[in-house]
DNA sequence: CTCCCACCTCAAGTGCACTTTAGGTCAAGA
DNA sequence: TCTTGACCTAAAGTGCACTTGAGGTGGGAG
């Protein structure tokens, strides 16, 4: 409970059901900006709890903390995000997560239509087209890792 | 080119676009297995090539190495898999890459269900439910994590 | 004959996201 | 009064998937 301002880390552990140690590592990184109390504890608001559901769910989403931390950044610091910023942020994990959701769904088509299919070929097998001409654009089975075979 | 019989290491990051290194390390942990030459170099075969690929094609469905050295040790370990071995791991691809798609679908359904909703609130929000009886069953927000709201 | 390159091993380093450990402070309850 | 528990810091450790570095060998080209 607040001893007296704020929420403590045990309490923001609780509630996010994240670590301790985790929060800590978070607020290193510039996730969270707790302040401290007299006796050097750090001390939460409610908003945080908001900061930190968002950074789990961004994790979902695929981001890495570095890139979460440049979208926490432009919102205010100790305050939960607005509408506006809600909208502009679910935006960009909505085409991020599209563009995850497509580059699977192609994995399976591709695979789906390789089920059976057997041939494994080197040059002919899409899903095996680490070839040559693939391997000169750089490295792995290329057209699967988002290029286009020419 | 092979010097005598099979293929370098050299020829095989060049044909799979993989690096030495990281050949190297696979067959350290047991995804090839080539044999030696008389100089003590690693000599490959053609079938390694496809091993490799199927390799890297797995990380990109997202299965880590022990995970694919699973797969790997049922095939046989100097050949091409069969038509009949590349049918049933598809089949296990392809549920995995089901699953993903659709935990991914439902984060994005969730989202777009949020989408200036600007609600936030952490009783009633389905991005935001980290709530105590979340974090009783465990951490983080439960339900975007596969659990089912209860 | 000498040099270089491709290869070898083993150990250590990298980046991410944390956790664990060691050692210490402080306030409240038995 | 003593002890317990929640908190503090700094540093080291973890797991994954590799890469990098140091030091060494063998064979073919010039």
């Amino acid at each position: 409970m607040a001893t007296s301002e704020g929420l403590s880390i045990g309490d923001i552990a609780a509630r996010t059901g994240l670590a301790v140690s985790a929060i800590r590592y978070y607020e290193a990184q510039g996730l969270i900006a707790p302040w401290r109390n007299a006796a050097g504890r750090r001390r939460f608001q409610r908003a945080d709890i908001r900061r930190l559901s968002f950074v789990m769910i961004a994790q979902q989403f695929g981001f890495t903390l570095p890139q979460i931390r440049v979208e926490l950044d432009r919102l205010p610091k100790h305050r939960a995000p607005t509408k506006a910023d809600w909208s502009r942020i679910s935006a960009e994990f909505r085409s991020g997560l599209d563009a995850r959701i497509t580059r699977l769904e192609k994995l399976r088509d591709t695979l789906d239509g390789c089920i059976g299919c057997g041939c494994l070929s080197l040059d002919a097998c899409a899903l095996y087209n680490a070839d040559d001409r693939a391997a000169q654009r750089g490295t792995g089975p290329r057209y699967l890792m988002g290029d286009s075979p020419d």
